[in-house]
DNA sequence: CATCGTTTTTGATCTGCATCAATGCGGTTG
DNA sequence: CAACCGCATTGATGCAGATCAAAAACGATG
């Protein structure tokens, strides 16, 4: 299978604070649309950790991340927590045509987002087919990646979950990265292990001993904190349990 | 949280054969591109366990379910497989600019789907404003599906997913049937233990033996092959571990 | 109606991950 | 520097669901 997802192509012509993300299509809209944009649009920063809007509550505004990482969650009445969107510089939150936010949005790391009016927004989609061809784009590159998710979540091992998100993290991080001449590979991974967890369907001491687990087996070295170098990012790929030709690498 | 999803809003005004699924919408488009539609479009017809498309195949068509039941599904290679989307009559297939399917397309019953050459409907999305704003809307409540999903995968036990699973199917059935007058739901599950599993991320064995523990316990009765009757919905919501309100019901 | 293939059910056992519990490790604060 | 806090690691144990295996139910076919 082939997957050649626009997400990635896109990725390295992302403009932080452009609402649709990428700049070859902003370029084609209407200027003074792009100036109503402008005029609509203000900037909101969180604290890592803090929470954005809980699910039910009222969202009256749409926004992209400028930088930092957000993420989505669903929460079961006992606390079981299941994250379901993981937002990266650049990414879009919000839908349209909705009043309240069906998840609860948290800042995973410090966090900047650049918000605009959900009203005045929806209004601008009507006349500016770009807004919506490049939102409905986006939208189908994130039912993917959900996808992609299920058979993660649904089918892989404890183990080929954890390589599967520090391959994630890597691909998508890497753009803005440097890659050593000799593949290595070096970024951060600016979540905590329970953050891993909610995201892999785990506990949070499955998360850690896996990721010993991968340490011991030289699959990833830790440095400091948070950042991690893959030596060898075609021998951790084997462990995700995925197609080998993956499509696209990097 | 309440999750007024247009999905279910929409359904009752399906029309199996319109590829953007709701009347109301269609209506509003000019005729002479209604006309066009009907000269691109043709029908299909798959027996129950037919293939549609392999993954990575070309697929040079979009379409949508007019009878039957369609499963998207992602395989490993050493043959796990999850099923990523259930697909009823009026949901559509396929992605806009994309060429090959990222999924199998099986047909879980015997199947009808209309179908649209893929560029000419693209050509006609570029001029058909509500066509791109329908396929939008679709899009974004089947991401929520698949976030909704997703929970379930990640962080529901066994009996919780039956229960969903048989809920999620007699909701999304039920508009179609008849409700008798005490509450009870009657219903086809036309979905094997192998297809639930797969749904559901379990193995069939686990699928079977769920079904019995509810069978024994009167949360739901089988009536011969495939019939399912639910005597109390209410009560078997409480097993399906989401919020009590859910929103919507039926 | 007997036979056969498919699907489902049920049983016995195993195992990967969850759970419960304690310890370690920086980084920050008084 | 000591005390503390949040986060990460590691250990011991239990259990839900997987796996392996067999029987039962069902429908189709001659």
């Amino acid at each position: 299978m082939t997957r050649t997802s626009s997400r990635t192509q896109v990725h390295s012509q992302d403009c932080g604070d452009c609402p649709i993300r990428h700049r070859a299509v902003c370029a084609r809209c209407e200027s003074d649309e792009l100036d109503r944009l402008e005029q609509i649009k203000y900037y909101r920063s969180f604290e890592a950790g803090q929470t954005v809007v809980w699910a039910g509550d009222r969202m009256d505004f749409v926004a992209s991340v400028v930088t930092g990482i957000a993420t989505l969650s669903q929460t079961m009445e006992d606390g079981r927590r299941q994250m379901v969107g993981l937002l990266l510089p650049s990414d879009f939150v919000g839908r349209p045509g909705r009043d309240t936010s069906a998840y609860d949005v948290t800042a995973a790391t410090d966090l900047v987002m650049c918000c605009f009016r959900k009203k005045p927004f929806e209004d601008m989609m009507l006349n500016t087919p770009h807004l919506g061809q490049r939102l409905l784009e986006m939208t189908l590159d994130e039912l993917d990646a959900a996808r992609e998710w299920m058979l993660l979540l649904g089918r892989k091992t404890a183990r080929e979950k954890i390589a599967s998100l520090v391959c994630i993290i890597a691909r998508r991080d890497a753009s803005l990265q440097l890659r050593a001449s000799d593949g290595e590979l070096r970024f951060d991974l600016p979540l905590t292990r329970e953050a891993m967890s909610e995201y892999l369907g785990l506990t949070l001491e499955t998360v850690s001993r896996q990721m010993s687990a991968l340490r011991k087996e030289g699959l990833i070295v830790t440095e400091g904190k948070r950042q991690i170098v893959i030596p060898d990012f075609d021998r951790l790929l084997e462990e995700t349990g995925d197609d080998s030709d993956g499509g696209f690498l990097i």
